[in-house]
Parts: structure tokens; sequence; C-alpha cells
RNA sequence: CGGGGUGUAGCGCAGUCUGGCUAGCGCAUCUGGUUUGGGACCAGAGGGUCGUAGGUUCGAAUCCUAUCACCCCGACCA
């Protein structure tokens, strides 16, 4: 396999000589075991519209789509990212399919406040612990003039109020006062919040002081039925993310030293990313009687006792833009699965003059309608025409970058041979198709190119994860590619193991994590991998975001 | 909070060690022209109180002191 060098493109006579040494040294990594090989066809160096490569540096390489597709940028808080059209139409259409897959499931949005008074959080013992050193703190409510020109904070209050972290508290408190009878039972709410967990370390979409996200908050009045919710909510995020990001993920059991603070027990989905590192796409909580217990969530039940009642939470965040990002796209940028896309199908006029361009408009206009009437997962073909001033190669570059699926050019030519010239771009080679056949192929194109990316992602998940039995097999798979910074190793491990303890020091040695307990893991017995003793535990272990 | 680094045009950087012409370069932007099935070329133009505040000096982007911000590593992180 073959590393893309990108930094030949470099001008003769560039004043930074030093480019070309790089180039050099980069040109030497070419034996990496990288899961994106070179094309069949590879004539030596390209010109990728991403540099870095992923090969070459990935998580460099993951700040540069971003900022090629226009999806977000840093802000001027320290820590909290500006969404920009583009991510946040993703963003968007995520939001539309998991509200509707939760609305048919049962649950309602609602809205709880922003703010939670300190003493809600003081109440959950472990859920102190857990979020209390990532809380930002209001702790006044008015400015005034300091004297010197600027302003300073008056009007201390006399509770601080905590920005939330998560809801189980103030939703917790809410839901005390309106469960009183069984019949009250179950509550299914769900809100789309922000929330602020204070990271002393952040990126663009995987970890932001403030993020985006739903979370839903039940209440039940047996714990089956709380573990039935919890597991359902866990199906669904699955599916979400498997049939409509193209990203498959692995379901599993978090142990108890990974589980939601306050949480008895801890679903997850987890997903591998191209770097082969994990990454948690959602959560779902079953989080027994302790937060009822905590905030007095009592009801009568139907013998007449006072009994306390069993909740659940769960939620996904905009993080989810960035598992899709690191999950499909290449050295070009950006590739989006079409059902997410927020533009599927960009047409792209040519022209050379104001004769062709009415002529070149006016036939894009009606295949637009053409594609528009199309139906593609229930909803019309979602079509675009980019008509402006703009040259030709860089308006296709810009779509290339920002991962529309299907880019459509046309010209006088195509016009001439009622076609058009068209390019998937999972795919990336361009042929000239007939008009009737691509307006009757375009939903094929789609469906492929979704089917596509969930199965590439899922045969390099595969690739990657193997069964592992003892120290120094772990050891081995997970040592670094090479010495750079940003190298991984590995990738998912299956181990027996015996327990948490007997493998904390080694997986802290290493920086890997136990993702999960996954719940279709063999049944039987095993032997830990570090201890040898007989187990009946299998997890999935791997380097995390 | 510990260790390291960086702040110079919209973006990316050189210049700082060894103080001295009008502070440069690439990309981007604007104008004119030539191009036109592909990430163009030529010519020209605009854009900077060199992070901030003091100090040393005839003279500071450059040396000294303080301060702020950001980045990386660690710690931390459903």
């Amino acid at each position: 396999m073959t590393a893309i060098c990108s930094w030949r493109r470099l001008k003769d006579g560039h004043p930074r000589k030093k480019h070309s040494d790089r180039c050099e040294a980069v040109c030497t990594w070419i034996a990496l075991p990288f899961c994106f090989p070179a094309p069949e066809n590879y004539m030596g160096p390209v010109k990728t519209a991403i540099s870095p490569t992923r090969a070459e540096n990935y998580p460099e390489w993951y700040q540069q789509v971003i900022k090629g597709a226009d999806l977000a940028e840093n802000s001027a808080v320290r820590g909290c990212m500006v969404i920009k059209p583009w991510g946040y139409a993703i963003w968007e259409n995520m939001q539309k399919v998991l509200d509707q897959m939760f609305k048919d499931t049962g649950h309602q949005n609602a809205y709880f406040p922003l703010f939670i008074p300190m003493s809600f959080l003081e109440k959950e013992a472990e859920h102190v612990e857990g979020f209390a050193k990532e809380c930002a703190v209001v702790t006044h409510h008015r400015l005034e003039p300091d004297g010197k020109g600027g302003l300073r904070p008056a009007g201390e209050l006399e509770e601080p109020l905590i920005v939330r972290p998560t809801s189980e508290t103030i939703i917790g408190a809410t839901y005390a006062k309106w469960v009183q009878s069984y019949r009250d039972l179950p509550i299914l709410i769900n809100q789309w919040a922000n929330v602020v967990r204070w990271e002393m370390r952040t990126r663009l979409f995987l970890r932001t002081a403030e993020f985006l996200w739903q979370e839903g908050h039940t209440v039940h009045a047996t714990a089956e039925e709380a573990l039935e919710e919890t597991r359902k909510m866990l199906e669904v995020y699955a599916d979400f993310v498997e049939n409509y990001m193209a990203v498959p993920v692995i379901k599993g059991e978090k142990t108890a030293g990974e589980r939601f603070p306050g949480a008895d027990m801890t679903l997850s989905i987890e997903a591998m990313m191209q770097d082969r590192k994990a990454l948690q796409a959602g959560t779902s909580h079953f989080l027994g009687q302790n937060f009822s217990k905590a905030q007095e969530i009592k009801f009568q039940d139907k013998n007449g006792d006072i009994v306390h009642a069993w909740t659940t939470s769960w939620g996904v965040s905009t993080r989810l833009v960035g598992a899709l990002i690191m999950t499909h796209s290449d050295d070009d940028g950006l590739v989006l699965p079409p059902k997410l896309a927020p533009s599927q199908v960009v047409i792209i006029p040519i022209y050379r003059d104001d004769t062709q361009r009415e002529e070149v408009i006016s036939y894009c206009k009606s295949l637009k309608q053409e594609l528009a009437s199309q139906i593609y997962a229930d909803q019309k073909v979602r079509v675009d025409i980019d008509d402006r001033d703009m040259q030709g190669g860089n308006k296709k570059w810009y779509h290339v970058k920002r991962g529309v699926p299907i880019r459509i050019e046309v010209g006088p030519k195509d016009i001439a041979a009622n076609g058009a010239f068209v390019t998937r771009r999972d795919l990336g080679q361009s042929k000239s198709m007939l008009r009737t056949d691509l307006v009757s192929g375009v939903v094929g194109m789609l469906t492929e190119m979704q089917d596509n990316l969930f199965n590439r992602a899922l045969a390099m998940q595969k690739a990657n994860t193997v069964e592992i039995h003892s120290e120094a097999e772990f050891r081995a798979y997970f040592v670094p590619d090479d010495d750079r910074e940003c190298s991984t190793g590995g990738g998912f491990a299956k181990c027996w193991f015996s327990s948490e303890e007997a493998v904390q020091p080694l997986l802290d040695e290493l920086k890997v994590t136990i993702r999960c307990i996954p719940l279709d893991s063999p049944k039987g017995e095993g032997k830990c991998f570090m201890t040898g003793q007989p187990t009946t535990t299998m997890g999935i272990f791997a380097k995390s975001y």
C-alpha cells in the first residue's frame, strides 16, 4: 500500500524550501498498514484536496476536512465552536430523523431550564463526583461599571447556578411533582438542548465545551419496564447510526468503571473510525432508583403502597457529526451518506457566453425538476444548481470537499447528446449518462452509495477486529505503527477478562479502554488474557476518542 | 495545575539568535486583459499601530520585565 504524498505540488521556487525536505520524509512513509490504499492505477504523487492526507496525519486531516467542507470553526470563546450552515444542516437532518424515531416510540418533546441550582446536583453522590469538575457555575446576576471603563460582576446569587452538564437532576426534581400515582406512569419525554462541560481539551464536534444534543428522560413503575426502555432506545440509536449515518456499530454494556455516574447500567454503541480508534456514538442508561430516591420520585402503586419509580436517560450529540466525518471522508474531503446530505445532487452548469448560458441553465432547471420529483428515502431528492460566477475547477472541488453525493456537470456537449456528466462522490469516477437514465437511475445511485459507505466501513471494522488471548499479544497489537505523535495502533480487540481491576494497569499503560461488553458476545467461558482465570466476560478493547 | 511552544495582512508563514533602508513571501481578495469540459495565465492594486503594557536605546517585530490569549504533551474527560 502506498501513501499518497500531497507535498510535491508545491511550486518550484517556493520560498519555503524545507517543504521539499519534508516531502521526501513524507514519501518514505509508504508501508503504513493503513486502511486506505492508494488507487490501483497509482501513478505517483497526486494532488489531494485535503492536506495532509489521512495516512500522513489523521488528526490534522480531520481538522482540514471540517475546514474544507465549511462545517464549523473555533469561536472567540475557548472550547466552543461555531457550527456553520453546511454543518448545521447535517445536524438538522439528523434531528429530523431521530425526532420522528422518538415520537414513533411514544416519546414527546419538552424543554427544561439551562440552569440547575447547585443543591440539586449534590443530591446524587456519584453523579456529583462524575460532573463536578467540569461544571460551569453562575455566581452573579448583574454587571456594573468597574470605574476603569470595564465591567465587573455584581449581585451575587444566594445559591450558585450550574449550567447543565446534563439534566437528570432538574428533570428529576420536576418529575417528582408530576408523579403521584401509577396512573401517571410512564413519563416518556425527550428534550433537544445544549449542555456545557468544561473540558480541558476540545476538538471540533468530538469534544467541545458547549454542545448540542438530545436527552431522553423517562420514568417507569417497574425495573423491567425501565430496562426495556433502556434497551429499546439503544436499538433506536443503532438503527439510526447504521441505517442513516451508514456507520456500523457494536452494541454493548459499559463496565462499572466506564458507567454514567449514577447509573446502574449503561449501554452504548461504539463505532470504529478510520484510524481504528473507537468513538462512543450514543448511550442509554438504566438509572435504577438512584435518582428517584435522591429526588423523591415516588408514587402509590396498585396495592396502595408508596414506592420509588425507576428512571432512564439516553442521549446522542453533535459528536455524531464527528463520527460521520471520520468514518466516511477521504483525502479529498467530506463524504456524506445520501440520506443525511443537505444536498444530495448538485448540478454544475458549464458555458462560455450568455447565449450558451441561457440554453444550459434552462436545461439544468428542467433536469433539476425531474430529478427532484424522484423519491428517495420517502422524500424528494434534494437537488441544487450551482450557478455562481466561479471557475469550473474550483466549483467542482468545492462540492467534492463538501461531500455532495452526486455531482452533475452539464455543458453544451451534454445537451447535444441529451445527457450529463455524472460523478458519485464515493467512487470518484465520472461518466456520461443519458438524461433519461440519469433521472430514472438517480435513486438507485443514492441507494447504492448509502450501502457502499456502510459496507466499506463495516469491512474496515471487521478487518481491524481481532481476538486476543494473552498479555503479550495484547501489547503487540496496540503498539503504534510508527513513532509519529498522531500514530495509533491496533483496532478493536476482543478479549476474555476476569475483572476491570485485573486489566486496568495494563490499559492505563497502553492508553486502551474497555469499550463495552457486546450484547451479542459469545455465551460460555474463556480464559482471562491477563490472569488466565476462567471467566464468562468478553469485552471489546480499543483506544478511543 | 506541571512541562514545552506560538502570537507579524483574511489564511499560512519568513524575518527575532546578531536591534538599523519604506516589515516581506505564498494563497486569498479587487481591477484590467487573455483564457475556458476543469483546481488558469499575465499585469496592476488594496490590506499591518508585528498579542497587550511598560522599560533599555539615537533607533525595537528583534533585547529586558510583566501580562493576556491560543496550541501541543501530561493530568482530566458517559
